[in-house]
DNA sequence: CGCACGATTTGATGCGCATCAAGAACGCCT
DNA sequence: AGGCGTTCTTGATGCGCATCAAATCGTGCG
């Protein structure tokens, strides 16, 4: 499926986190320690998936993708203003996207697990809108974009996948915004969590265990939370048996416990790409004190 | 350009407003009070605008449209959860869209003026997101997706414009991030106002006088405020000659004074289908005090 | 191996804004 | 006009969470 673990950094940005330095020793690249997608479990994958599942499909995917990069921790992808040229899917480890925000640091808009598709917004706009980084070793397919839309006229259906998935998006953005407006810091971490869960056994991971592969502090940022926040509600739901953390592992022990936290199920997070005509959403009431 | 304002009310949800009474004497339709775009001001028309300006266009425009549906406040143009068939361009008047949550009532996720476009989400999902309501007497114009696609098929910058579309709504969403975690109250309300005031010059409307067509309590709700907060901070802006209101008509006083709280520009909110290569976004400082 | 710097924790303190509780000012209907 | 429900206003109170400060841990490095 695939082979050649090519590491390209040729178009390498004024970045350089200071660990980039290249013969480092420890654990060299091609075998890859964390989860990693299969193309078949891919998001991009998905684009064509509605024709059919035949090794056809495969071939056309595999001749969009022009190649593929290897990333150290904090190296960038692209960055927010950019023009835009290629989408990304991420094949192994995670990254995290920010945009700049005035005087104080940046905004954490999102965190990038394997098999997800990254930057597909940007088609409409010409460039970037915010800029992706890894949060650890990670290899990304980069796909450029004219590529997919020769891909749109051969296979009609990739057009209306790129809608699907972007539509898959604002949903999960709606979602964000009532978990900001709605819900306490304890609900924002549960429904992070169960989100991430989620979004790791969607993929074939497991869900109860994964590792949370950026900081506390990302985590904060993303939730609108201070870093300390985060690590308060962690210890409580730790206390509570609700999850077992060590270092940056997580497992989660009581599911449901969560989901009461969180005041929705885990399914209702991220329903990406998925319509479901008659569902209204839920029902779970509880909510410990916020607005009316 | 229209004429026959057919007065449907044939798909009627029950959701009957306790105003909806037929023969209610006062203010017959057919002549509309407030601002009221132009088809060639309509986002809809800007779907097919890349291909020219002609009166073919127009023509084509106008052939995908269903049929303009009159609504009256509190009328809802369609629910959550329900199968997805049209998008809606606003004509006239102003409308919400909200989606329930858990326990405690919902959450208002939009407001829509004239020439904006409404559901085009929908269309990866299969259903409506969100339930849209009328906030005031209001004219829509109905385009059945299926005719779009066909449209489409005609003229193939149409889906690009699509995903443009749907692209600068992620956009707005993200802005909508960082003004949930990183603003304050006074902020948010102050880049509220510069948003409806840019969207209003954009469709030719003042910039510096309009009405507010929304309660306190569903600004507030949509920006993750109390009602009383929204209130209280209208107040300090009066006080400080940055706005004056008098009942629902606001008039800005000093916009670079709101710009300077907001602690962004005003174009920078909804850059709508505007492709900006270079631009990377503010400089001006300014964040009373929030998070790191 | 021990140094240094960043990430993680924990506690103390205070501010921003939600909440509660009335009252005032509409808009709407009879 | 007069009544009434809804929205808007204003003040008092308290809680949630940010912020500040400082210790500890982890990790790459010389």
């Amino acid at each position: 499926m695939d082979s050649e673990g090519e590491i390209y950094g040729p178009w390498q940005p004024p970045s350089a986190p200071r660990d980039a330095a290249r013969g480092s020793g420890r654990r060299e690249p091609a075998e890859l320690k964390g989860p990693q997608v299969a193309c078949s479990e891919c998001a991009l994958f998905a684009l064509c998936l509605p024709v059919g599942v035949g090794e056809a499909d495969l071939a056309l995917l595999e001749r969009v993708i022009k190649r593929r990069r290897l990333l150290r921790r904090g190296e960038v992808v692209f960055r927010q203003g950019e023009r835009f040229h290629s989408v990304y899917a991420v094949k192994s480890g995670s990254l995290k996207t920010y945009v700049p925000v005035d005087g104080a640091g940046a905004q954490v808009t999102g965190f990038h697990l394997p098999g997800e598709l990254l930057a597909l917004d940007a088609v409409g706009a010409g460039c970037y809108q915010y800029t992706a980084s890894a949060l650890e070793t990670a290899s990304l397919c980069e796909v450029p974009f004219d590529r997919l839309e020769e891909l749109g006229m051969l296979v009609p259906n990739v057009q209306r996948q790129m809608l699907r998935v972007m539509s898959g998006q604002i949903r999960q953005d709606l979602l964000m915004q009532v978990l900001h407006c709605k819900k306490t810091a304890e609900a924002r971490l549960a429904a992070f969590l169960l989100d991430l869960s989620a979004r790791f056994a969607r993929r074939g991971f497991a869900a109860a265990e994964f590792g949370l592969s950026m900081s506390r502090g990302d985590i904060g940022n993303y939730l609108g939370l201070a870093k300390e926040t985060v690590i308060r509600m962690l210890r409580r739901f730790e206390d509570r048996g609700l999850v077992s953390m060590a270092r940056k592992r997580l497992r989660i022990r009581d599911l449901y416990g969560l989901e009461r936290l969180a005041g929705m199920r885990a399914g209702e997070l991220r329903l990406f790409e998925t319509a479901r005509p008659g569902a209204t959403a839920a029902s779970a009431a509880r909510s410990p004190r916020r607005r009316t």
